[in-house]
RNA sequence: GGCCCCAUCGUCUAGCCUGGUCUAGGACGUCAGCUUCUCAAGCUGUAGACACCGGUUCAAAUCCGGUUGGGGCUACCA
């Protein structure tokens, strides 16, 4: 039996530059084709730009691609492959298919062949170019580092790459990089151009029409799995009207010839509401690791130290009504210590007129439970506005901003069970030595 | 300019390959209602698209051609 062999893809960034949203969907799909398929996906750092390349950029994509959970099986960079390109070069030197730049620069440069080429694509479909438009490619620069394309197809060929997945900005790069491919007699892989993403507005993605870098995702509050799944709904569908897919479940069933051949629009909301739909269903003890590492990473931990039971009551309380992390961080505060700032509007609104009355019989009511649970605080909620004559809505609004700061939030009675006696007491406590003033 | 890619609700898409089941389905967003101690969530419902023109065919969102529109490439950047 013909063992057919094994998909190789890979994934090359050059750090130049963060990762963005484009660059990450393209990762993704990459590593969605080889987990898919049993096959290995290869990271290729593109850093032959020695300027342009930092070790900065370097450790942000890396960083982005673990946070994605895009994990690679190799990794190599062109930086240190120069030898080998120029090897080549010299081989098509060699045999007169190249030529040294007139100049006397050192540069090599490709004859460009008078063809036409084929390009048999997996989403496109045969696209076919007329070489005889393209001009002589230069092979490698005069300071002896090789171009792109043709470091590219050097790596790729000696990579065993099989299937090439990247944007579809590089279909007229193919062309030149099937000639080099032809001239050194190398065996083409497969190419499968995806569709780019365009900024909000449908334009160019770019800095000024939103956020770009896959690091600006996650200070926002972006649980990475959440990201992941928006950005492969992004030119891609696991049928069956599927939203919410894992990157476990998707790269059971990609396939890149599934992917659409139409450029996507960014669209912050969608995200948004997939990140809610992450914070609402994740498990209870992930989310709360999730958020803990978040707010590690973010240096504005609430809790110090962090003190995960009280975390698990707040997730269980917020969750419900978050959209990204940054909404739990925030639910957290409340819950930190028994001090509270308290929302200046909702104070204007609800704590401007004395209700020192009100809330001393409440804190009578309440220091009288001894177990305080929801059911309990709620009796004695009811009983001191039936005491004071008044409704609900006049003292749980201005309860709600003594307790928590605001005017939104929880039950009422949930909230003060998970805050808790003291807490509470605490906080009436001290709405009620602003009335005095 | 030249070459290339693309074209279904505002947005992401299903359907297109293998024409009829499409008076085009789903999701986000919108709007309305239910619920309600606030804000959400949830549930129900509403409006909303096959870019245009022509051809093929008994029949086209689906196939073909053109137009228009959008995008990419055209670097000794990647």
């Amino acid at each position: 039996m013909v063992q057919e062999s094994k998909i190789r893809v890979r994934f090359a960034p050059s750090p130049t530059g963060y990762l963005h949203i484009g660059g990450a969907r393209t990762c993704l799909f990459n590593w969605l084709y080889a987990r898919a398929n049993k096959g290995t996906f290869v990271l290729r750092i593109e850093d032959t730009d020695k300027v342009r390349s930092t070790k900065e950029y370097l450790d942000e994509i890396l960083d982005s691609l673990k946070w994605l959970g895009l994990n690679w099986d190799e990794l190599h960079f062109q930086s240190e492959r120069f030898e080998i390109y120029r090897t080549y070069a010299r081989k098509l030197l060699d045999e007169g298919k190249a030529y040294l730049a007139e100049d006397g620069s050192g540069a090599i440069i490709l004859k460009m062949p008078q063809k036409t080429v084929e390009i048999n694509d997996l989403i496109h479909g045969v696209i076919r170019f007329d070489t005889g438009l393209i001009k002589d490619q230069v092979l490698i620069k005069t300071d002896q580092s090789p171009t792109y394309n043709f470091a590219c197809v050097i790596d790729d060929s000696q990579m065993n790459i099989t299937h090439i997945i990247r944007g579809d900005d590089h279909i007229s790069n193919t062309p030149k990089q099937i000639v080099i491919y032809e001239a050194l007699g190398l065996k083409l892989p497969q190419f499968a151009h995806i569709p780019m993403i365009l900024g909000e507005g449908g334009g160019r993605m770019s800095k000024r029409a939103g956020a770009t870098a896959i690091t600006e995702y996650r200070r926002m509050g972006f649980l990475s799995e959440a990201l992941a799944n928006y950005l492969m709904l992004l030119g891609w569908s696991p049928g069956n009207n599927q939203e919410i897919i894992s990157l476990k479940e998707s790269s059971e069933k990609f396939n890149v010839a599934d992917a659409n051949k139409t450029a996507a629009a960014f669209n912050m909301d969608k995200l948004l509401w997939i990140n809610s739909q992450y914070i609402k269903n994740m498990d209870l003890e992930k989310l709360s690791a999730e958020l803990k590492s978040f707010c590690e990473a973010e240096k504005t931990s609430a809790q110090n130290p962090w003190d995960e039971k009280e975390a698990l009551r707040v997730l269980k309380l917020y969750r419900e009504r978050a959209t990204t992390l940054i909404d739990l961080q925030e639910a957290l505060k409340i819950f930190t210590g028994p001090e509270l700032a308290i929302d200046e509007a909702a104070r204007q609104k609800f704590l401007s007129i004395d209700l020192s009355r009100e809330f001393g019989i409440l804190k009578e009511n309440f220091s009288n439970i001894s177990e305080f649970s929801a059911m309990a605080t709620e009796a004695a909620f009811k009983s001191t506005v039936d005491k004071c004559g008044i409704t609900t809505k006049q003292l749980i609004h201005p309860l709600r901003v003594a307790v928590s700061g605001r005017t939104i939030g929880p039950g009422m009675f949930e909230l003060l069970e998970a805050l808790g006696k003291e807490r509470t007491l605490a906080r009436i406590d001290s709405v009620l030595a602003g009335f005095k003033k």
